[in-house]
DNA sequence: ACATAAGTTGCATGGTATGCAAAGATGCAC
DNA sequence: GTGCATCTTTGCATACCATGCAACTTATGT
């Protein structure tokens, strides 16, 4: 029972297999489909088709037909997550979860070619850009409690007003600290990728990448004063 | 039906008063009918009777459903990017971002209750809440925009590599910095609202507001490192 | 007052989404 | 491998969402 848990690899039981096939394949048909004749274009029935089940099925995998554009990898949070709690023990908050995104996102470079597709169909059609990102926010949700739960062990839980030199209202162990560091790292990887995909051809995913993190570790300073 | 708010500026001509009046009192509709019964009970026909006007006309202001929960304030973004553009020259730009929203904020405080119940119908459905950060992003497009021309103003373009003391990959007029600081505002905004949403009896608004927004001009420090 | 532009409405149509019950796979014990 | 319990798939019925079109009603300018 210890043993079987590699990530998104072969599972134990055949259900489970087919149950995971099913939902990529559909999902993948949906986003092929989709940067061939626009995402607008693009039926549940033609995609169930494309995936070779019904369309009924199709709703037993997703709540909308836009999901199926969108939600990519289901457990990438719970491998952030796992990331951010076994980070080395010197790394800043925001360096821990820079590692954390990072490695996530040379994990999506594996499917080189979906991943492209997908970003075009999403940036294609800026209504499911945005459910794109509003799907985020659940992953960010749970990194919150990740770094939550890794402050709690690698610090002390101080007292309210401790550590940043201006009053703190809520004390770090209230959430908020937390909170704003998943959203906040959220944010810069969108721009970054946002960035990134507009400028292709003039600097590497990762010099942005890192770039933004630099400018949110020096407190997003002006750039000429 | 007849409620003619005072505030957006009420325009010249009788059909554009009719047509802001109209919109409004769907948005409101919408939002009140959620509050009540939750927001997947409440149809377009029951929207549309509320306010008065056929289930078609309906689809004439919003392009789906969600939309009429979502949609708050057409206009806000137009008022940020002034209060951007206008704000003095010594303010950094994330502090010129904060004080916009900042306003915004308050501008949002006159229809008290009608906000809270958004809040609270957003919340109630993390669908929605999805679409609603999603929709914020145009807003931050635009600020992004905003923020660009400020810096163009106020400093110099640079040289790639002049001001942050790492390589710029990019350089700042490339866009890259704007469009960080308005996604980073804008998750702050998001993540404060959050945050005092939850713990609406320990702290007032505008102290989490300030906090966090402390926390992003120090750089995301750990608390207690 | 008249002509024009703009907004509203009903109807028809097709796609989206859910509940339900029957049929088909799978897992497990024997 | 037989049989039973469980899960999954599927078709059908139903309701709602969303758009195009044509007819009708309401402002606006002269």
């Amino acid at each position: 029972m210890q043993l079987m848990s590699e990530k998104s690899a072969a599972g134990g039981g055949l259900r489970e297999r087919k149950k995971r096939a099913t939902r990529a394949a559909l999902a993948e048909a949906a986003v092929r489909l989709a940067a061939e004749h626009g995402a607008e274009k693009v039926t549940v029935e033609a995609i169930s088709a494309e995936a070779g089940v019904s369309v009924r099925t199709f709703f037993n995998y997703f709540d909308s037909r836009d999901d199926a554009f969108v939600v990519v990898d289901a457990d990438a949070g719970e491998r952030m997550r796992r990331a951010v709690l076994e980070a080395p023990a010197d790394l800043s908050p925001l360096a821990a979860l820079r590692e954390a995104m990072a490695a996530e996102l040379a994990e999506a470079e594996a499917q080189h070619e979906l991943w492209r597709l997908h970003a075009k169909v999403l940036h294609a059609s800026p209504h499911l850009l945005a459910r794109g990102v509003g799907a985020h926010m659940a992953a960010e949700a749970d990194l919150a409690d990740a770094l939550a739960e890794r402050l709690r062990r690698t610090g002390d839980t101080g007292g309210p007003g401790s550590g940043t030199g201006s009053g703190s209202v809520t004390g770090a162990g209230s959430g908020l600290y937390p909170r704003l560091l998943a959203a906040v790292a959220g944010a810069a990887v969108r721009t970054s990728m946002d960035h990134w995909s507009a400028h292709q051809e003039e600097a590497a995913f990762l010099d942005v990448f890192h770039e933004v993190f630099t400018l949110l570790a020096a407190g997003l300073p002006a750039p000429s004063a």
